[in-house]
RNA sequence: GGGCGGUUAGCUCAGUUGGUAGAGCACCGGCUUUACACGCCGGGUGUCACAGGUUCGAGCCCUGUACCGCCCACCA
């Protein structure tokens, strides 16, 4: 790097500075000199890599994204200025659930995949009324298109935002490459047993009618009632229960309470007979069974919560399922095997009425048919419950017996919290919900899902002579063909034909999760399975930045893929940001109409103004954001303009420069050096925020104090050689404190720096201790004491000024002031100067002695 | 029920090993001051949520409580 005193790069500066025009100008600059573009030749050591969250594809980015991805983008400004090559991709997440339904109400489209592929499909200009039925490889290509247009609107908005990507390194997690990766990690998985498929009750979403995962779940508030049902007992007494759920009485396979309970003791083992059904099921005891809770007796289902699933497994009760995938109950034959019933009749007529009613409706229905059989008492009682639904989805979770896949998890869990302590939490306590989230698992993670845009489970199975697929024998390509879609691909050994036929295969119809491809995000980017060179330089990555409310899927997922393969931690450290909320301190959703989008306060106040609101918040804070105030973003707004003009001031007098001599000029390069320290401390430590405060308070003192303190001398008040000290200081001050500057307002910055400086800011190196300290031989600490002593005694005087109600340039003929302020003699001329006091002298008073001039100049001050 | 974070000026928030309570915004007053009026200077009486404890000394450490937010568990 070139001294700042060299003269070689000529100074041009524009005539009004302004931050308008920044963006286009610097990003059209950066993407032509490919400024960030990732060095793949250093050696790991070198590289600092970032496992960028990729956001979903479905809408529109908001506020929080240009919030958390700032944040990001420090870090990987200030390591690239620290000369890592830094590994800065983008992905897009455009696989999965939310992308599906942008698709279908966008083209008005809906999947079945029964129909043949149909190459000439073209969706109408408007969405149809009645969505158009499309094979699943239209359906995909829609995907592909629309999530296409959306990722270039999206890399628009980050390209403005100033994120220092390298744009080259983008994936999409619905892409071939990331398939190939998604299925490779499957089927490695499938190949050493920890992934397995299963026939069980699992959490079903009967709009979406796939399975879903723990970690998808949320509880939602919801009306409901209690039912009290008469149970009767062969004796002709009763046994009363309660119920939120009566549609599920058909599907009740016992009744339970606790072993302790003194009340239904006697009945364990005895048998009652359901309501309108006549279905004899047992009593049964189980210490889940709390004996507060309605009468203390409870209906186990086949299922009505997971708590039922306990019931039925642990006890051993049969299967008696009345939901359907859909929601609905399903068609069935009372007095058939397993509908075992005292009077088939009867629960017939009264299940026809039920029959294809989706869950709530058929609730209604039957509370009316067991008023009439009077095995209703009372009415029911509102009351309001939390009900398990899928994050995504508008209906309640039914629970439903399926075969899914899984990914073992739970055998794992001591070995993951131990991850988790290996990694680096930012902020700290954040770790803290990832134990709690391990400590918590339930069951081992079910990663098929019954929907159609998504990475397919790579897998077929065999049809036997009798023409019922095998699964307990899955058909597994070879990695080299992957990734493949087994509902279009055949597996080796078969051809096409003999898809669905007797001795022929059948393709795995489902897809994985989301997550189950997401969990290899460093594995996708870092080019795992296609580029083991790039691999080993970039993995185990150096950090993940992401969100709290994604610590149990995204984050969880990750560390458990890259234990269960690599053996490794996915990264060394994980930065989790906030949340933007709303002013009433609500999360901002689209529900709520709350959300704020990004581009007018990108457009109004600059990308650096909105950057610097964003770094000021701690990590891992969530500010409340009010766009009709939008309070911080003005700030920076202020700041960056203060960049241009304090450093136009600054370079409009760069001549004459010299040896850096005087008391203010090597206190303030002393203090520099001390800001320099922390602020590279704090980044180091990923507290982007306390730097940037730092930094700024530097900046406001310099330009407030010390510029005007010095600037008299600068205009040659005290001759050529004490204007060069001034100048050459000022010199290397602004080199560095756009350096400081650089990771936080990269477009201000640069701009600054292409007025005088070669190059891009951004591929400078980060201040160091030797850039400000070698131009005044190392640290002058009797400098700095001037320094403050003036900047002190420059507060009282105007101070008094104001309080005396002076115009600032009032001459002050004589001024005594108290001795503490006596540490700044050495500055007396830039001090005289800046206050215009003539004579100065210190004494044992306790507040400033100011006689104020007539009229006439001050001494020696220029312009005055 | 378990866990985590927060509570400091009217508002948004800093406050790093305990040592005289801070910034910005807003508000008020002053200043055409040759980098910047998108500017500069000045103006702060706050039960640091509450109660107790440790300490010479607590916004900070300990115990408890309240309220706000979030995560998890429960869900008949």
């Amino acid at each position: 790097m070139s001294s700042p005193v060299d003269r070689s790069f000529p100074i041009a500066l524009p005539e009004k500075p302004a931050l308008e025009g920044l963006e286009q100008k610097w990003n059209a600059r950066w993407e032509e000199q490919q400024t960030y573009q990732f060095d793949r030749s250093r050696p790991r050591a070198d590289v600092y890599s970032i496992d960028t969250p990729p956001p979903t594809v479905s809408g529109s980015l908001h506020i929080g994204h240009v919030f958390s991805y700032t944040h990001t983008d420090v870090i990987a400004r200030f390591q690239r200025m620290r000369g890592k090559s830094v590994f800065y991709p983008m992905g897009w997440d455009d696989n999965g659930l939310p992308t599906e339904r942008r698709v279908q109400n966008y083209y008005g489209v809906r999947c079945d995949p029964s129909l043949p592929y149909d190459p000439s499909f073209q969706p109408p200009d408007t969405p149809p009324k009645q969505p158009i039925s499309i094979s699943r490889p239209n359906f995909v290509e829609l995907c592909g298109r629309l999530t296409t247009e959306d990722e270039k609107v999206f890399e628009g908005l980050f390209r403005h935002v100033g994120l220092s990507v390298d744009w080259k390194l983008t994936y999409a997690t619905i892409a071939p490459n990331a398939q190939r990766v998604s299925q490779a990690g499957f089927l490695r998985l499938l190949k050493r047993g920890l992934a397995y498929q299963h026939e069980a009750p699992t959490l079903w979403d009967v709009d979406f009618k796939t399975a879903v995962a723990q970690a998808e779940l949320e509880d939602r508030e919801q009306p409901g009632a209690y039912h009290r049902i008469r149970f009767a007992r062969p004796d002709g007494s009763a046994i009363e229960i309660d119920t939120t759920r009566p549609e599920l009485i058909p599907a009740c396979v016992a009744l339970v309470a606790h072993p302790d309970d003194e009340r239904y003791k006697p009945l364990f083992g005895t048998e009652v007979v359901t309501p309108l059904f006549g279905v004899r099921v047992p009593i049964r005891a189980h210490a889940l069974a709390d004996p507060e809770k309605g009468t203390g007796i409870a209906m186990i289902c086949t299922f009505g919560d997971l708590t039922d699933v306990i019931w039925w497994r642990e006890l051993s009760l049969p299967v008696r399922a009345v939901i359907q995938a859909n929601g609905t109950l399903k068609p069935l034959t009372w007095g058939s095997a397993g509908w075992e019933t005292d009077d088939a009749v009867r629960a017939q007529a009264a299940y026809e009425q039920l029959v294809n009613l989706p869950a709530s409706k058929a609730r209604t229905k039957i509370v009316e048919l067991l008023r009439e059989s009077t095995d209703l008492l009372g009415e029911p009682r509102p009351i309001t419950h939390p009900v398990k639904f899928f994050e995504k989805g508008d209906r309640p979770l039914e629970i439903i017996t399926s075969r899914q896949w899984f990914i073992k998890t739970m055998e794992f869990r001591e070995t993951l919290l131990e991850r988790g302590r290996q990694m680096q939490w930012h902020p700290e306590f954040m770790r803290h919900r990832f134990e709690n989230w391990v400590n918590g698992l339930a069951g081992d993670w079910c990663i098929s899902r019954q929907r159609f845009f998504g990475v397919p489970i790579p897998v077929w199975y065999p049809v036997g002579p009798d023409g019922n697929a095998d699964y307990s024998k899955p058909l597994c390509p070879a990695e080299t063909r992957l990734p493949i879609d087994p509902s279009t691909d055949a597996p080796e050994g078969y051809v096409e034909a003999q898809r669905g036929k007797p001795g022929g295969f059948v393709g795995d119809p489902d897809i994985m999760d989301t997550w189950a491809t997401s969990s290899l995000t460093p594995q996708i980017a870092g080019g795992w399975i296609d580029d083991p060179d790039l691999f080993a330089r970039v993995f185990p990555m150096d950090l993940r930045p992401q969100g709290h409310d994604i610590i149990r899927t995204w984050l969880f997922t990750t560390v458990l893929r890259a234990h269960l393969e690599h053996d490794s931690l996915p990264w060394t450290n994980a930065a989790i940001n906030g949340w933007v909320l709303d002013p009433d301190r609500k999360k901002m959703s689209k529900s709520k109409g709350n959300v704020v989008t990004p581009i007018g306060l990108l457009e109004e106040f600059g990308s650096d103004g909105v950057r610097y609101w964003a770094a000021n918040v701690r990590p891992g804070g969530d500010p409340a954001f009010d766009p009709r105030d939008p309070g911080q973003i003005k700030i920076g707004r202020r700041l960056s303009i203060k960049i241009l003009n304090a450093a136009r001031f600054a370079l409009l007098q760069s001549e004459p420069r010299g040896t850096i001599t005087e008391s203010l000029d090597r206190g303030m390069l002393t203090a520099l050096d001390k800001l320099i320290g922390e602020v590279t401390e704090h980044l180091d430590a990923y507290d982007y925020a306390r730097g940037l405060e730092r930094a700024e308070t530097f900046f406001w003192a310099f330009c407030d104090d010390y510029l005007e303190l010095v600037k008299g001398r600068r205009y040659g008040d005290f001759g050529s050689d004490a204007a060069a000290s001034a100048n050459s200081a000022i010199l290397v001050a602004l080199d560095t404190l756009l350096r400081l500057f650089a990771p936080y307002l990269p477009f201000v910055t640069e701009e600054v720096w292409s007025w005088w400086r070669p190059g891009s800011v951004h591929r400078s190196s980060w201040p160091s201790s030797t850039d400000v300290l070698s131009p005044i031989g190392g640290r002058d600490e009797a400098a700095l004491a001037v320094r403050l002593a003036t900047q002190d005694g420059l507060a009282e005087v105007r101070r008094l000024k104001s309080l005396l109600k002076k115009p600032t340039k009032a001459v002050i003929a004589r001024a005594v002031l108290p001795s503490r302020f006596a540490g700044l003699q050495p500055a007396a001329r830039d001090f005289q100067a800046a206050t215009h006091i003539r004579d100065l002298s210190f004494g044992d008073v306790d507040e400033a002695q100011l006689e104020f001039a007539e009229e006439g100049p001050a001494p020696g001050a220029a312009g005055v």
